[in-house]
RNA sequence: GCCGGCGUAGCUCAAUUGGCAGAGCAUGGGAUUUGUAAUCCCAAGGUUGAGGGUUCAAGCCCCUCCGCCGGCUCCA
């Protein structure tokens, strides 16, 4: 068999051994030397084992420490001595899984007492020793039989079960030293290659996720090929940590969420509530320039109404419980499509009409089990920046294309300029025809060509009632957060006996999309707040200049100052406290405003200001005429590509 | 909801084996009149998340509940 490894020459190999043999070969050339291959897009180890000779030549492309890929080795290594190293400490422990994810491994493993954190420490020194002894790794395919009669002897349950769901006649095991485990890999040599690696919490998680099923301990850990990266990491970490916008909220007085009022319940404070207007105010300019036409609909409806939605059916377990008043029932409103039909039906409705577009920042309820809440991404109550398209089939492209160039014209205004696009597509149980479902597909397709935009296809993960784009947006730090949906519906049309009247002057059910752009205005802010490290643009900023006093005497002039800035619609504060300059400034600092505008006696007599910005940059003597014509045009959202 | 951890002044955090609840910041008063990230002094501030129990004595130990944090699951 032969071997052409890109970048490293051409191999031989007679028999079925595995890639271990020409790794002598491959020293000698004094080059570095691969964590793995790619085969045929998938990841394979040096374990791997070609069986047939039917293949004579075999490309592979190898896969070094630099290539994001290798980290998969290296982790799933990692998380394979974290479970040998737990099976030292406590025998009887049982094992789960141990992949690697994202940002590092886990492995789940059952054990009569929980794991605590002192139990971490230990863990990680046994990993070191396991580390030190540099055991390699083997792999070998077994029959599911002999598996099960292996992993029956070593008493671990959780693996018999994985391995009798199974489809493979065949299944992989990899042993270090004394440690066999259930695993398809793919895996280092060797465990010494195992550097830089850190054991970060655990907690528990059930079995499969199934909530009926036994709880098991996740030990979650992170490892690098350097104890640079890990380091860098570890520091990555501590920067997320500073920029909570649950901590940000709190010392920038933004929101709160009071264990008085109710959990995921949450209270703009002023200055929140400011940066929420300004947002809210652009929203509703923006759209009406677009064509959607701006309602407003109750909080509670009659519960009838979510009967005919088909929300009862399908999403009461989300929504708050009814309330009888005159022997009526009231349902709090967990969605706002229902009112938005209404509107539609006011009357008859033409073809030439669509498409109507309806749209509305409504708040609504849903009921989120008490474990699940967190700060402001993930909350009981919520605003949507929610609209409803009504238009004809021949029409859905279009108006799909439109919302899309909408969504990357909001997400460019604050510096969201990457993008992971998902389209879910038909799911077992649906509703309308599977033509018209196929139909839609396409259109989401299509319209995300238009806009050149990248996608990935979650099959069969579509709502019940339509295909949808669901889009997650890339912040300062690398992460991604799901805010925006594009939902088709064909359901709700269907159920209120949407209609209007064609060219034939016959009736035609409409279809309807359902769109949030910004997702929710909580969950937005909270990503903002993230993202800008509570640092808001100038727009957005809501004290936006602060006038700093040097002394007593120059107060008159420091309210001059103010008062020309809030005559040109600036948000200026006034700290004319009798303190030093220095302490101010420190203020002023933590409150994160833009600017800090300081008039002492030079300033008075020159008749000008000073100047110092947020980011530390002095600009000394000033003419306010000159500064206030350049924040003018600061003080306008941002846009990073003017020609949207 | 489940598992583990946590809950002390407005905020951030102390309080040894169970032995008089304390500091910094913020707040109020006073002194000082200050030049680019914290001037000094004084004062006030608490039913230690809530309820119950053990004890001569509970912030600390036990039970129940509430909330928060990290996960599981779900999603805007």
């Amino acid at each position: 068999m032969k071997f052409k490894i890109k970048n490293l020459g051409e191999f031989y190999l007679n028999s079925p051994t595995s890639l271990k043999s020409i790794l002598p070969e491959i020293k000698k050339l004094k080059k570095e030397i691969p964590v793995g291959f790619k085969y045929q897009e998938e990841l394979i180890d040096w374990h791997y084992t070609f069986n047939s000779s039917s293949e004579k030549e075999v490309e592979l492309e190898p896969i070094f420490s630099s290539d994001l890929n290798s980290l998969e080795y290296l982790r799933h290594t990692a998380s394979h001595i974290l479970a040998q190293a737990v099976k030292e400490l406590f025998p009887s422990a049982k094992l789960g899984i141990g992949p690697a994810i994202e940002d590092g491994f886990y492995y789940d493993i059952y054990y009569e007492q929980p794991f605590k954190e002192e139990d971490l420490i230990n863990i990680e020194k046994r990993m070191k020793k396991i580390v030190e002894r540099n055991l390699p790794l083997e792999r070998k395919e077994i029959s599911k039989e002999e598996a099960l009669e292996l992993f029956k002897n070593l008493g671990e349950d959780f693996k018999l079960e994985l391995i009798k769901e199974l489809p493979e006649e065949k299944v992989t095991i990899y042993s270090q030293g004394d440690f066999v485990d259930l695993c398809k890999g793919p895996h280092l040599l060797s465990t010494g290659q195992v550097k830089a690696f850190k054991l970060l919490s655990v907690s528990g998680a059930y079995w499969r996720g199934k909530e009926n099923n036994p709880m098991l301990w996740r030990i979650y850990g992170t490892a690098f090929f350097s104890e640079e990266e890990l380091k860098n990491y570890l520091k990555r970490l501590e920067e997320i940590k500073k920029r909570d916008h649950r901590k940000l909220g709190k010392e920038l007085e933004l929101f709160t969420i009071e264990e008085d009022i109710g959990p995921g319940l949450v209270v703009w404070l002023p200055k929140g509530a400011l940066i929420r207007k300004l947002i809210e105010d652009f929203w509703k300019e923006v759209h009406l320039q677009r064509g959607y036409q701006l309602v407003y609909t109750p909080h509670i409806a009659l519960r009838d109404l979510w009967k005919i939605s088909g929300h009862l059916d399908f999403y009461i377990e989300n929504m708050f419980p009814s309330m009888e008043l005159e022997s009526k029932a009231y349902q709090l409103k967990p969605m706002n499509c229902p009112f938005h039909i209404y509107v539609y039906n006011q009357k008859r409705r033409s073809y030439r009409e669509l498409p109507l577009r309806f749209c509305e920042l409504g708040t609504v309820y849903r009921f989120e089990r008490s474990g699940v809440l967190h700060g402001l991404l993930r909350v009981r109550g919520f605003t949507q920046d929610d609209a409803h398209i009504f238009c004809r089939e021949d029409q859905l492209e279009e108006e799909l294309t439109r919302v899309l160039d909408l969504v990357i014209y909001f997400l460019k205004l604050f510096g969201f300029n990457e993008y992971k696009i998902f389209i879910s597509t038909r799911p077992e149980k649906f509703v309308g025809s599977p033509e018209i479902w196929d139909r839609a597909e396409l259109a989401l397709k299509k319209a995300l060509e238009n806009k050149n935009l990248n996608y990935e296809i979650d099959p069969g993960e579509g709502v019940f009632y339509g295909p949808k784009i669901d889009l997650k947006i890339k912040d300062v730090l690398g992460r991604f957060w799901q805010c925006s949906t594009i939902q088709v519906d064909f359901n709700i049309p269907q159920r209120f006996n949407l209609v209007y009247v064609g060219e034939d002057n016959q009736f035609y059910r409409p279809i309807m999309i359902h769109r949030a752009l910004l997702g929710s205005l909580e969950r937005f802010l909270g990503v903002l707040i993230e993202n800008y490290a509570g640092a808001f643009p100038f727009w957005l900023a809501p004290i936006q200049l602060k006038i700093l006093s040097l002394t007593d005497r120059n107060i008159p002039y420091g309210e001059k100052v103010a008062e020309k800035f809030k005559k040109e619609g600036f948000r200026v504060e006034t700290d004319f406290r009798n303190e030093k300059l220095n302490y101010k400034i420190k203020i002023a600092q933590q409150e994160k405003v833009p600017y800090m505008v300081i008039v002492g006696d030079k300033e008075e007599i020159q008749n000008t200001i000073s100047v110092r910005t947020r980011k530390g940059e002095v600009l000394n003597s000033l003419k306010l005429e000159d500064f206030l014509s350049q924040l003018k045009k600061e003080n306008k959202p941002y846009l990073s590509d003017e020609s949207l």
